[in-house]
DNA sequence: TGAACTATTGTAAAAACTTGCAATAAGGAT
DNA sequence: ATCCTTATTGCAAGTTTTTACAATAGTTCA
């Protein structure tokens, strides 16, 4: 499945359009498979098409993020991540050597429920951060 | 109780030193009361003390968090947000309005404990956020 | 297919944030 | 009180992120 194939029919869905700029970026985070900072989607997204922009870049981004094509967490100081949004996950990050690690949302599940019946908000279960020690680190 | 007479006996059981740039800050994020940018502190800092510069302001909000003194939030896009660390509570922000609504930490905790025995992570029980759309943006 | 509409991008400049290094000043020892 | 050590700050320059607006290029419809 080509990244044209897959994505569009989403954006379109969406009723909004195809670029290339949004093909590549998605291209980029799909290739990748993992995290990528903004400056990362950039320098890679450059390659493959050189009149890219670094406004672009992070309107873009932000965008996609917006619309549930992929997922922004956020990891330590303030930085912002992105990555393909491939199902619910979120992220437990060490502060003392940052490794990651992905928590299914299945535990959650109850949390939130409990969340929206006691706020009257409606939670996105897009992504929460978690912070802690490894077990190296503690 | 003056911040000087607070913090100053903090810093030093840390090792660290009472500087009049550190307590600025401090008051600075005392008098306010909730959530501050790092922008917004310099701005009300330099009042207090104009000879205070950015690099100071990040430093010293980044040093304050990561020993307990100040909370670190994240607040929508990647944008980081400043508060004194009264107590744990976590933030539940409405990502159409940007309204934000305090969480106890006491629902959590299940899942925290849950959490530290399945990854073998100590959590910082400090701070969590989650997004949504509150009632009035649903 | 071509014209029209307008979402999206590029440009240029500003604002926010970071970094390395030299100067300063807090805290401990004499 | 003064000196010494070194944590902390300021400075200057760099990098990252944002903004406003004009130019471009998808999409729809005739």
């Amino acid at each position: 499945m080509t990244c044209v194939s897959e994505y569009s029919p989403q954006l379109h869905a969406l009723g909004f359009r195809t670029t290339s700029q949004r093909m590549t970026i998605l291209h980029v985070l799909r290739h990748a498979g993992g995290h990528l900072s903004p400056k990362q989607v950039y320098d890679l997204a450059c390659r493959e098409m050189p009149s890219l922009t670094e406004p672009t870049i992070y309107r873009t981004l932000e965008f996609l993020a917006e619309n549930g094509l992929v997922l922004a967490a956020h990891v330590g100081n303030g930085k912002i991540v992105y990555e393909l949004s491939n199902g619910n996950h979120h992220h437990l990050i060490c502060r003392n050597c940052g490794r990651s690690l992905e928590i299914e949302h299945a535990p959650l599940q109850k949390l939130y429920r409990q969340l929206e019946s006691s706020t009257g908000y409606k939670l996105d279960s897009s992504h929460v951060t978690f912070f802690g020690l490894c077990p190296g680190c503690q």
